[in-house]
DNA sequence: TAGCCGATCCCCT
DNA sequence: GGGGATCGGCTAA
């Protein structure tokens, strides 16, 4: 199957990524607590101590980060390396809020873009968040087993896939919610370097399902995004062939995934790649 | 560390 | 009925 052996080439190349050491580690940011959602899971933890509400759901004193619409309105290349650098917030039933850094992205096109679930205009009851506002969440279902989160972007059936997070905040919260639906493994606590670094996994540590398929990530009280401290300013990004569509053809080869060169959170690495964007 | 491969089931044709 | 934007355990070296 070509996709299978793409996506073995494309994890040869990963498992060679560079060691991660403590001195790397990301403080946690300090967690707030907010209104519980019935339906939300919680993670058995205490709520983090800290102010009582979120800053983006307080009063008009403070200013906030949150991105608004005007952000996801761009084609899906641009938001892909725009969302570089930006961090996704979470906030569980119980208060516990999580946060990453995004330092990996894959642009979907659209129609034209055979490795899209939208190729060839073709909308359907499960891709229908691609064709909404941008900003607007498409999660789906892959390998019957493993949800991914798209945002929309401009452009008709066009999105961005996150693929993977720098841990910032919450990373007990993620351990657990990692930890609860593998196999076999109890016992052997997750490195933060595993919380994170992947489409599916970092859907698992945020508690992203398929509920949130179709939310606004501009307007939901649970998920948004904050603009990074840092943008993406500090890091060379890399464009690469994205990952496990070796079925598009021609598409399988495009550039169209971006992550920060150097991040030890990215999933997989692509060694070729990188040196091009060093030439 | 590299490589192999099974799990698992939604959604589309 | 079959494919799939993944993950992680197991084995060999």
């Amino acid at each position: 199957m070509p996709a299978r052996s793409a996506a073995q080439l494309s994890r040869r190349i990963g498992q060679k990524k560079q060691r991660l050491s403590e001195a790397e580690r990301s403080q946690s940011l300090p967690g707030t607590a907010g209104t519980p959602c019935p339906k939300e899971p919680h993670t058995g933890l205490p709520a983090t101590p800290g102010p009582q509400r979120s800053v983006y759901f307080s009063g008009p004193q403070t200013l906030p980060a949150r991105l608004g619409p005007e952000f996801f309105d761009q084609p899906a290349v641009p938001l892909a390396q725009a969302l570089l650098g930006q961090v996704l917030a979470r906030r569980l039933a119980d208060g516990t809020e999580i946060r990453g850094r995004i330092v990996e992205t894959e642009a979907y096109l659209g129609p034209e873009d055979a490795a899209a679930h939208s190729r060839g205009g073709r909308q359907t009851l499960r891709n229908r968040g691609m064709f909404m506002k941008p900003g607007t969440l498409y999660v789906f279902v892959v390998y019957g087993m493993h949800f991914c989160m798209n945002v929309s972007s401009r452009g008709d059936g066009a999105c961005v896939l996150l693929r993977a997070l720098e841990p910032l905040g919450g990373l007990e919260a993620m351990r657990q919610l990692r930890g609860t639906r593998r196999r076999g493994t109890a016992g052997r606590a997750l490195k933060d370097r595993e919380l994170c670094s992947g489409p599916s996994k970092l859907c698992q540590a945020l508690a992203i399902d398929k509920s949130f398929d179709q939310r606004d990530l501009a307007q939901d009280e649970a998920v948004w995004l904050e603009r990074g401290p840092l943008g993406s300013g500090r890091w060379a990004v890399v464009a690469a062939a994205r990952v496990g569509i070796g079925y598009a053809g021609e598409w399988a080869q495009k550039p169209l995934r971006f992550y920060f060169q150097g991040s030890p959170w990215v999933s997989v690495l692509d060694r070729t790649a990188e040196q091009d964007a060093r030439a």
